[in-house]
DNA sequence: TTGCTGTCTCTACAGGTGTAGAGATTAACT
DNA sequence: AGTTAATCTCTACACCTGTAGAGACAGCAA
């Protein structure tokens, strides 16, 4: 049950995002966190996180009074399963048309684009030993 | 009213990619087209498309007793609206992590990391004469 | 005219998502 | 104990999404 990318909503990205910076954490924190940029009240986030954890994306721990949130996803997975979802479909899982559609709309700098290419020559280096998984 | 980069939905994808292959199309020509691999009826497939036309996503155009239907939007578009999201919420707009990312998890070919490279070449060359620094 | 056949319109419903109020419960303060 | 503050639980609702049946209508064939 551990890798399992998946999609969120943007009100859930919100919410695990705060969960990543501070957890763990009761939803009083988080709707803090998120007054001034969203506008939530309390029951609001406190709905949104826990049906977050019936999806498994956050879990809860009850402590006397409180309600103790850390997310069951990391970062990476999270990422990875909304690049997942672009890539399939908006791109049909070709990478190339991916990565020249983001190359040539995102504004880059000269550096940015040195810093890309090392990434490709680091990729390069770490696929020749194949077999890698 | 050009550019307004949405995200659609796995089904609205399906449909999208449909009408794009083969438009003007009517709506019974999309339904049998994906009749195979969704098993959606006829009534899901118009519900479908109709809703996606009051999104904006498709134009529907009656002649007599067949509805038209057209792509409201590019693949592109599509496309850039799909990136964007993830860019902005899992990435928060970091073009670097995103790409990283996508080489460190994909699998690629040296002939394709070879591609992405020219890709990067080819774009530091269009954005010399830019702002670029 | 009477049916088929293809296409359409209308209506419905369950499950997901955003949003939140009202009231209960627990803890803390005087 | 009485009051206040913090936190929680329950319930609700509207809109969106996937899914589709039932019946209407148009066009052509017998």
């Amino acid at each position: 049950m551990s890798a399992n990318p998946t999609e969120l909503t943007e009100s859930e990205w919100a919410i695990i995002k705060t969960v990543w910076a501070v957890e763990p954490c009761a939803a009083p924190t988080v709707q803090e966190a998120l007054e001034k940029s969203h506008g939530w009240t309390y029951s609001t986030v406190r709905t949104l996180m826990d049906r977050m954890v019936g999806k498994g994306l956050l879990t809860a721990e009850k402590i006397r009074n409180l309600t103790l949130y850390r997310s069951a996803i990391t970062r990476q997975q999270a990422q990875l399963g909304e690049l997942r979802y672009a890539l399939r479909h908006a791109f049909d899982g070709a990478l190339k048309p991916m990565v020249e559609t983001l190359l040539s709309t995102e504004k880059l700098s000269a550096a940015e684009l040195d810093e890309l290419e090392s990434l490709i020559q680091a990729r390069r280096k770490a696929g020749a030993s194949r077999k890698s998984k």
